[in-house]
DNA sequence: GCCGCCGTTGGACCAAAGTCCAATATCTTT
DNA sequence: AAAGATATTGGACTTTGGTCCAACGGCGGC
């Protein structure tokens, strides 16, 4: 599953770059897809394999800074490298503050391109599966009840069993009964992996 | 001790420009350093409060591009805001992969220079303090005997004493008793702590 | 009203971990 | 050789945590 053939996304106005990054990346055994506006991207149902985005910086309509503005907003998170005729410096800075993998300019050397289209599926790679870990994790962790929810933080904190019991008011026993629920719905082989669980999930620490 | 006054470093070749930013950081209150060269603020021995630096791109000797990678080598971190009066947009992208802050080109505003020195102040502050506290554990993680760390290792991993001694070819009771000197030594008040300390250490994840 | 989930607790044990005190064998350093 | 750090183990308990089985009151939904 996270051996799908990756996909390069191409977004460009203009149809005659399309044609030419497409020719450069399907030489490369490549997945491709290609959109003349970021609209046209943005109504597109990605798949779950590993991508990168190809992205010109100016477009009529929605622009290609805009449109990393837009994904971040709505979560849709790949590396996105941009390419240029025209880019200016603040557009640059811009586009790498808002996260962007590199921002070329046009004309640029093909071999730097695919290195970077490389380095940037890797890049998505990596992260599709941390994403996944942590959805993972935290579908486990909507199916605790409150009051599982409540031992666990406590549990996590470092707390003993009969300290936890006297903060909630209740007996040790009771505690027990949770903590096993606990380690059973999250998955946990043991104390140790439950505590790495709750810090990727940020238990422990944040406002909460 | 987190609370020092922070300090902002400036480099640039062209004294007149220290000047206009040294009036304008002296009216925001913050500690000063200037330097004309980067090979100056190399050789300058930088306090432990928190900092940044203000960094010329283009200068005689050492650019401000080269001056940030020795930097990264001599493991100086602090964030790096650079001005230009001439840069380009690949001069801006390297930068900002390299980690810089932001990338400004003359003339700016100066209420701009100030908002983002201060994101950086902030920034640095947050470094340093985990910085520190990495030191420390780290400090401590170089206390234990190589027999203790091996032990610190299994714990965190999950493992149970018996396991641990089976697969050191010892005594459960020899485990217990490292495992006492661990959480000592490495000031873990609980287990929890202790795989927490251990992350941060990056043990149980990397190469190892 | 009956069923299922949630939170609760008890009893009876077992297993794991921690605590004191004491002791031995190596190895390195002084 | 003596001192010190390191690694090891035993005995004797205490505390904690985990497991099985069983049970009860409250609450929402069918």
């Amino acid at each position: 599953m996270t051996g799908d053939k990756p996909v390069v996304y191409v977004v460009d106005d203009d149809p005659s770059v399309l044609r030419a990054l497409e020719r450069l990346l399907r030489s490369a055994d490549l997945g491709l897809e290609t959109f003349t506006s970021a609209l046209d991207f943005l109504n597109f149902q990605h798949p779950e394999a590993p991508g990168c985005l190809i992205l010109d910086v100016k477009m009529p309509g929605v622009s290609g800074l805009e449109l990393q503005e837009r994904m971040a907003r709505q979560g849709i998170l790949f590396p996105i490298i941009f390419i240029t005729g025209h880019g200016t410096v603040p557009l640059s800075v811009q586009a790498m503050k808002a996260g962007a993998v590199d921002f070329l300019m046009k004309p640029f050397d093909p071999k730097d391109l695919l290195e970077i289209v490389f380095k940037a599926l890797d890049k998505d790679r990596q992260a599709k599966w941390e994403q996944r870990e942590l959805k993972r994790l935290r579908e486990r962790l909507k199916t605790l009840t409150p009051r599982e929810a409540q031992v666990f933080r406590s549990v996590v904190a470092g707390m003993l069993n009969k300290q936890i019991a006297y903060d909630l008011g209740t007996a040790e026993k009771t505690i027990k009964v949770h903590r096993a629920r606990i380690m059973e719905k999250m998955g946990a082989k043991s104390l140790a992996e439950l505590v790495r669980f709750a810090e990727k999930l940020g238990i422990g620490s944040p406002s909460s």
